[in-house]
RNA sequence: GGUUCCGUAGCCGAGUGGUUAGGCAAAGCUCUGCAAAAGCUUCUACAGCGGUUCGAAUCCGCUCGGAACCUCCA
């Protein structure tokens, strides 16, 4: 049963077979670190740790690089070119690399939330310029970019001519040098739909570095190809990104990599969706955006309350990765309702007794059940990571883990290799590849005093003291941590 | 305007030719000092119209509605 992706450049779900097994390279877009992230770039890093979980899952050596924009050059309509970076130093009264760090360091804090695994590398822009300067310089050798005025563009009519430009993104050449707008800069290059390399850099531009065209800085797509092709080599397994890079982003660093480096860069491109809100993508010029911090916090006209990361992972998760995902209020709070469910089913699974070794009180279509079910989950996260899928199986399971806990259903019911394999499933499927985990971790000095509130507590009820026993119950929950009285007469807790 | 995609029960969302997705919400029951949780049961949908087919949510056509990209964006 092999891993399929789709491959958006072919627009078809592949088998993966890496390059060179059993070594896998993987890069993915990072962000642009001028501000703080919001939910809609918590999709593709979530996303994209998946994949990089699952393939080591698979025992593929992965070398994933996510690199960190600090600089670049963007084209805006109607705008002068900017650096996103400095314009955003300007506005925060900040040094840039003081933003840049900045931003950074929410980024890394957020995303450790979330439990996503580091990339191996994450270089960043700016650490990467002569790199770039190398690529660009390239280009100008084999005839696909020309310099004008200390810019340097991309030649996308005379690339279009040996190659497919809109092999990635669908568009048509001929349309493309019709329908692109006005941006900046139109008059020093050839044709419209060119795209800027490097660029020359006013007085007043504080980022801006010593080239062989003066000094300026970078275009937005070469950094890409300039780190990718570093760390990754000319042509490498995975590249990944939100579907709104695929055109002009992804598809440049195709043209520039397959001119530099005489090869297509990547074997497969993978694109995850967008995240909406009321049905339009969220995104800074729609102004619709809610930050992590926000999101983490409750803070946020939006918002009807807080959300914690784990909620926001297993609500992406829930999709999937190629279907937009829609914010709503109602939609997190069932996430968060349904991520409890099954992380509850899960704790119950590791408490449950274990079952004798004798066949003879074997459920037989309960045992089948489970263990089509656990054999289903494979086909479904090879079937292009479809977590939703994989998340309803094992929601399919969690009645039998429950009813077994609550003494519903017995233990011997399931046979031991059953039960054996449900945890390490279980535990494989939920932290190992989907990553999601206990929130609500409680150190030992935590543990010993609910011991001993429970203690009072059973003391109390066995006294029918019902007033202290609803007393302790009420204001642990005013504090977030929730009392119930189990089946057999036992108290248990647990921490909100 | 061009290109592409989508429209699934109260809500969120899998599913792409024939069999109960799943989660949340709601109702009933069981359990229970109360509560919560849990278990069982119920609610069985595919925008509209037409076509292909033994059979369509799934394929085709049209209509309506929405989105993404064609600046920047995850």
């Amino acid at each position: 049963m092999p891993l399929k992706v789709y491959n958006s450049l072919t627009k078809t779900k592949e088998e993966f077979i890496p390059i060179t097994p059993p070594y896998v390279g993987m890069y993915v877009c990072g962000p642009t670190v001028s501000g703080e992230s919001h939910l809609g770039h918590a999709r593709p890093y979530i996303t994209f740790d998946v994949v990089y979980r699952y393939l080591m899952h698979l025992g593929y050596k992965v070398r994933y690089v996510r690199n960190i924009t600090d600089a670049g050059h963007f084209e805006e309509e109607g705008r002068e070119a900017i650096d996103k970076i400095a314009d955003k130093a300007i506005l925060e009264k900040l040094e840039p690399m003081e933003l840049v760090q900045k931003y950074t360091n929410l980024f890394h804090w957020a995303f450790r939330k979330f439990n996503t695994l580091e990339p191996n590398i994450e270089p960043t822009a700016t650490g990467h310029i002569i790199e770039q300067i190398g690529m660009i310089e390239k280009l100008i050798e084999a005839g696909y970019a020309y310099e004008n005025n200390g810019s340097v563009y991309f030649d996308v009519k005379k690339y279009a001519e040996n190659y497919d430009y809109g092999a990635l993104s669908g568009r048509v050449i001929e349309d493309l040098l019709e329908t692109t707008r006005n941006l900046d800069g139109q008059e020093e290059k050839r044709d419209k739909a060119d795209f800027a390399l490097w660029k020359a850099a006013p007085p007043s531009h504080i980022m801006r570095w010593k080239s062989p065209w003066g000094e300026g800085f970078p275009g937005w797509h070469i950094e890409c190809s300039a780190m990718a092709t570093k760390y990754l080599g000319p042509y490498f397994d995975i590249h990944g990104g939100g579907m709104d890079l695929m055109f002009p982003h992804h598809e440049s660093e195709i043209a520039q990599s397959t001119i530099c480096n005489h090869t297509p860069p990547v074997k497969y491109w993978m694109h995850n969706n967008m995240i909406t809100i009321n049905g339009k993508k969220m995104g800074k010029s729609y102004n619709n955006v809610i930050k992590l911090t926000e999101l983490f916090s409750g803070d946020h006209p939006a918002l009807q309350q807080a959300f914690s990361p784990m909620t926001i992972r297993f609500f992406i998760l829930q999709t999937h990765y190629r279907s937009t995902l829609d914010f709503s209020n109602d939609a997190l709070i069932a996430a968060e309702k349904g991520l409890k469910r099954l992380m509850d089913g899960y704790e119950n699974l590791k408490k449950l007794p274990l079952p004798t070794e004798d066949k003879s009180t074997t459920d037989a279509d309960l045992d089948n059940f489970l263990q089509t079910k656990m054999n289903e989950l494979e086909e479904f996260i090879n079937d292009d990571f479809n977590t939703a899928k994989v998340l309803a199986n094992l929601f399919e399971m969690v009645p039998t883990i429950n009813s077994i806990k609550d003494g519903l259903i017995k233990s011997d019911a399931i046979s031991s290799g059953t039960h054996h394999r449900l945890v390490e499933v279980f535990s494989i499927y939920i932290e190992q590849i989907l990553g999601l985990i206990n929130e609500n971790e409680t150190d030992d000095q935590f543990d010993g005093i609910m011991e001993l509130l429970v203690e009072i507590r059973k003391d109390a009820k066995s006294k029918k003291d019902f007033a202290t026993s609803d007393k302790i119950r009420k204001q642990l929950s005013a504090l977030g941590v929730d009392m119930k009285d189990e089946k057999d007469g036992e108290i248990s807790w647990n921490k909100r």
